[in-house]
DNA sequence: AGAATTCGGTTGTTTTTACAACGGAAAGAG
DNA sequence: CTCTTTCCGTTGTAAAAACAACCGAATTCT
């Protein structure tokens, strides 16, 4: 677990807290360490959690099968972020999507009750904790209206170019790499791969951009 | 201000806290009061907002309208209902939304900063407010993601499967109303109201279901 | 290195949706 | 009460997406 405390200090749950601090925390807020192969699901769809988790090693697609078997890709995680922030309300229920490892990752796991209510005076930090819990969710939020955004467009074209345009804002270049490859994005946007590809070569046959793997430039 | 602490005392946000607690809170939180006329705007799509809005009287629908006008109405926030804490963290960049009164209505403000930073003796109920806060959002996340389990699929009947599902097992019934008609239904799944017009009668036709204005049956 | 698998682009066909336009019923205004 | 507006179902047409199938290139596995 030690070892991970680096990485912790780099997350948005620590963000402000020093190594020594969060190392004194750790057993405070109920710490625990999990790893998943490649594959592995982290959570399941009616899994009743009540920890939040944040990703130490891998890399994590948060996931929904429908009865036909169509997957949506609702969103990934990455080394340092959080996932659970949505479930740990007293009444929230079980979760709704799969969370799965794309490849070989370590998890540690913290218990939400005890984050929120504040303890005693070994962890002073708690405070700067929940805030910075707050605020993460607060961001998450904001994430999840984005893809909506991208999401309520009607049409193949309209949501690549609702994606691209706030990717490359968020990175402050026209030219930017993306986080998925094709049919990653394409379940990411709920669209067809082959009609999304043919999509992105009349586009960049237009002239609107080019791309190369996920890398794309804007113009 | 004062006449609408027994609503305040309903709402997720003061849930647990008495209305004598709340009123001598309202100071405190640096709470404000605002009416608005149906059809005025609370905020719009680029303000800033470093507040917390609690809805007392009337109804507001979240709405984003694209480059060409097409109008997405994103949710809709009743009265108790909270909004603005997807845009509370320090660094979380201007709203993307609109809002707007869609019949004449009242709202709250109260400083984020204010709730955040707990305070002196004066308030302590701070701490369960903070709490409260903590858990809406947590709760608003999760209805962000079921809104994005309907937008993620890909026909216009599964998105009608998946809305009115989930609104009857909400509802806890078979019978139930939606908060919507058909031009706003339209709106929040993103298609066209008249193909959805059409693919709803199909399904009555087909002994899915029935429904007489904004009343469904599910069979 | 060679085989197998993944990835991404392309094409043609079928299905679905968007769009436009209309009309009747209901609700609201004067 | 009448006129106007809103709401919602209906239809036909044009556009777009889904689907299936295929292929070459890149990557991974052994």
């Amino acid at each position: 677990m030690k070892k991970y405390v680096p990485v912790l200090r780099d997350t948005q749950l620590f963000a402000g807290v020093k190594e020594e601090e969060i190392s004194a925390m750790l057993a405070c807020l109920g710490a625990r360490l999990k790893t998943y192969k490649k594959g592995e699901y982290v959570f399941r769809q009616g899994d009743d959690i009540s920890d939040i988790t944040v990703l130490v090693v891998g890399n994590l697609h948060i996931q929904k099968d429908d009865y036909w078997g169509n997957r949506s890709i609702l969103g990934h995680i990455a080394v340092g972020d959080m996932f659970g922030e949505a479930y740990v309300a007293p009444d929230s229920g079980a979760i709704l999507n799969d969370v799965v490892a794309v490849e070989d990752s370590t998890v540690i796991y913290f218990d939400v009750n005890r984050i929120i209510t504040s303890c005693s005076s070994a962890c002073q930090f708690h405070a700067k904790v929940v805030q910075n819990l707050f605020f993460a969710i607060s961001e998450k939020n904001k994430k999840l209206v984005q893809k909506l955004g991208h999401m309520s467009k009607r049409s193949t074209r309209e949501k690549l170019i609702s994606y691209l345009s706030e990717e490359a804002k968020s990175q402050q270049s026209s030219s930017f790499t993306i986080p998925f490859n094709r049919q990653q994005l394409a379940d990411f946007l709920s669209v067809d791969r082959s009609a999304m590809s043919n999509e992105l070569c009349k586009m960049r046959d237009e002239g609107m951009l080019e791309f190369e793997k996920n890398k794309f430039v804007l113009h």
